[in-house]
DNA sequence: ACCCGATTACATCGTCCGTTGCATTTCATG
DNA sequence: CATGAAATGCAACGGACGATGTAATCGGGT
């Protein structure tokens, strides 16, 4: 009774995006069928060309609202690691290593769908691919970067470009994610990772 | 005389390969139709399948022909700029900047190739995919790991993982790359990020 | 000049997909 | 209970695409 189904507005929407969601970033935009995303959502087809007008803007309504939840999450994570630093390299283990639980959490799919967005770079329009780069990952850099700033200036690290840094600091901590993904599961793995790349960006910009 | 047409076998299979990689690259698996690859190719639809047994097919194939090309090309810049070290960080950073200028060679279609490989993991035979892994970047990394080891015992640095070392410095020389790949055409920026990366790098891995 | 395999143009089949229209059903609201 | 907006099921369209068959054409090797 608690769940019955409120024929109306309300959550209709949000099941479609999640389901589109799940979709997009495992086949893509072109093989993720309406069809099929409307049967993950447990919708009808009709019912999405009720709330998007077409498949394109369905796919950038998609993109912008995982990447704010996304990057909600990352930022926080970060705060929650780097506001107030006692031994910066555990601090920044303890970053790295929640910034890569993440990763296998139930925002996994997100990921996929940024690998998605990185292939189709071609085929979305130049002003969704801007916006996307300032919500998500540019946003997460700016955080990144002034919290390194602050570190800095506390004269733990000299860092010229906390941009810059920012961006080495994410590349190190997820180094061999790239390469290979499964190894997200083996949690020696991940410690192992973290540390060597923690540990390369210290002394990379030690004193 | 010289370029007449032989009617024959010869390399028109070549032909349709490197019109699939330019259209694969661009537009993906899924959104590439033969037609226009045949089209881009200067080739029949029905040709295609005189040298391929379907799509699948000869998608592996320019996978595994585009790797090859690339992976000897990498491989040979690092040979070039590693195999007798003078001075280590302008040797890396020249290293580096070799790198980069094959990103923007005529093999660029590769790297956007590889966005679409890493998009469709999912819809990839693991054994192709493990194959592309082996003698595509693994095989580079193996490469620069080796000469990385070099360089250690050399004794200019403290590498206990050269592997994981390899990894750091391919990510490290290339870092906006993955956020912003437009700047790969300001000859500034690029040697700005290759010099910030090596030192990062070298100071990281410092004895 | 002849032959044979490669190539081509063309036509076709079956399928899937995006999108829309329409009639029907569902349910919260008043 | 009546109302209306939202959701659904169904059918259909137009188009694109992968794949195959076939007959004609081309061009080099004997």
């Amino acid at each position: 009774m608690e769940k019955k189904k409120p024929a109306g507005q309300p959550d209709k929407r949000q099941a479609i995006i999640n389901g589109a969601l799940a979709l997009f970033a495992r086949d893509g935009y072109t093989r993720a069928s309406l069809d099929a995303i409307a049967a993950e959502a447990g919708v009808s087809n009709r019912t999405i060309y009720n709330h998007f007008n077409d498949k394109a803007e369905l796919f950038q309504t998609v993109i912008q609202e995982s990447t704010q939840r996304v990057a909600d999450t990352v930022v926080d994570v970060i705060d929650r690691h780097l506001s107030k630093v006692v031994d910066l390299e555990t601090d920044l283990v303890d970053l790295g290593l929640a910034w890569l639980a993440v990763l296998t959490s139930d925002l996994a799919p997100h990921f996929a769908l940024i690998r998605q967005i990185n292939a189709e770079t071609e085929h979305i329009p130049p002003a969704a691919l801007r916006l996307w780069q300032d919500t998500g990952p540019g946003r997460v850099r700016r955080e990144l970067a002034a919290r390194l700033r602050q570190i800095a200036d506390r004269g733990h690290l000299t860092i010229d470009d906390p941009t810059r840094a920012a961006g080495h600091l994410m590349l190190l901590i997820s180094a061999d994610n790239l390469a290979d993904r499964a190894m997200l599961n083996d949690k020696d793995e991940v410690t192992a990772m973290v540390s060597a790349g923690v540990h390369v960006f210290l002394y990379g910009y030690k004193r």
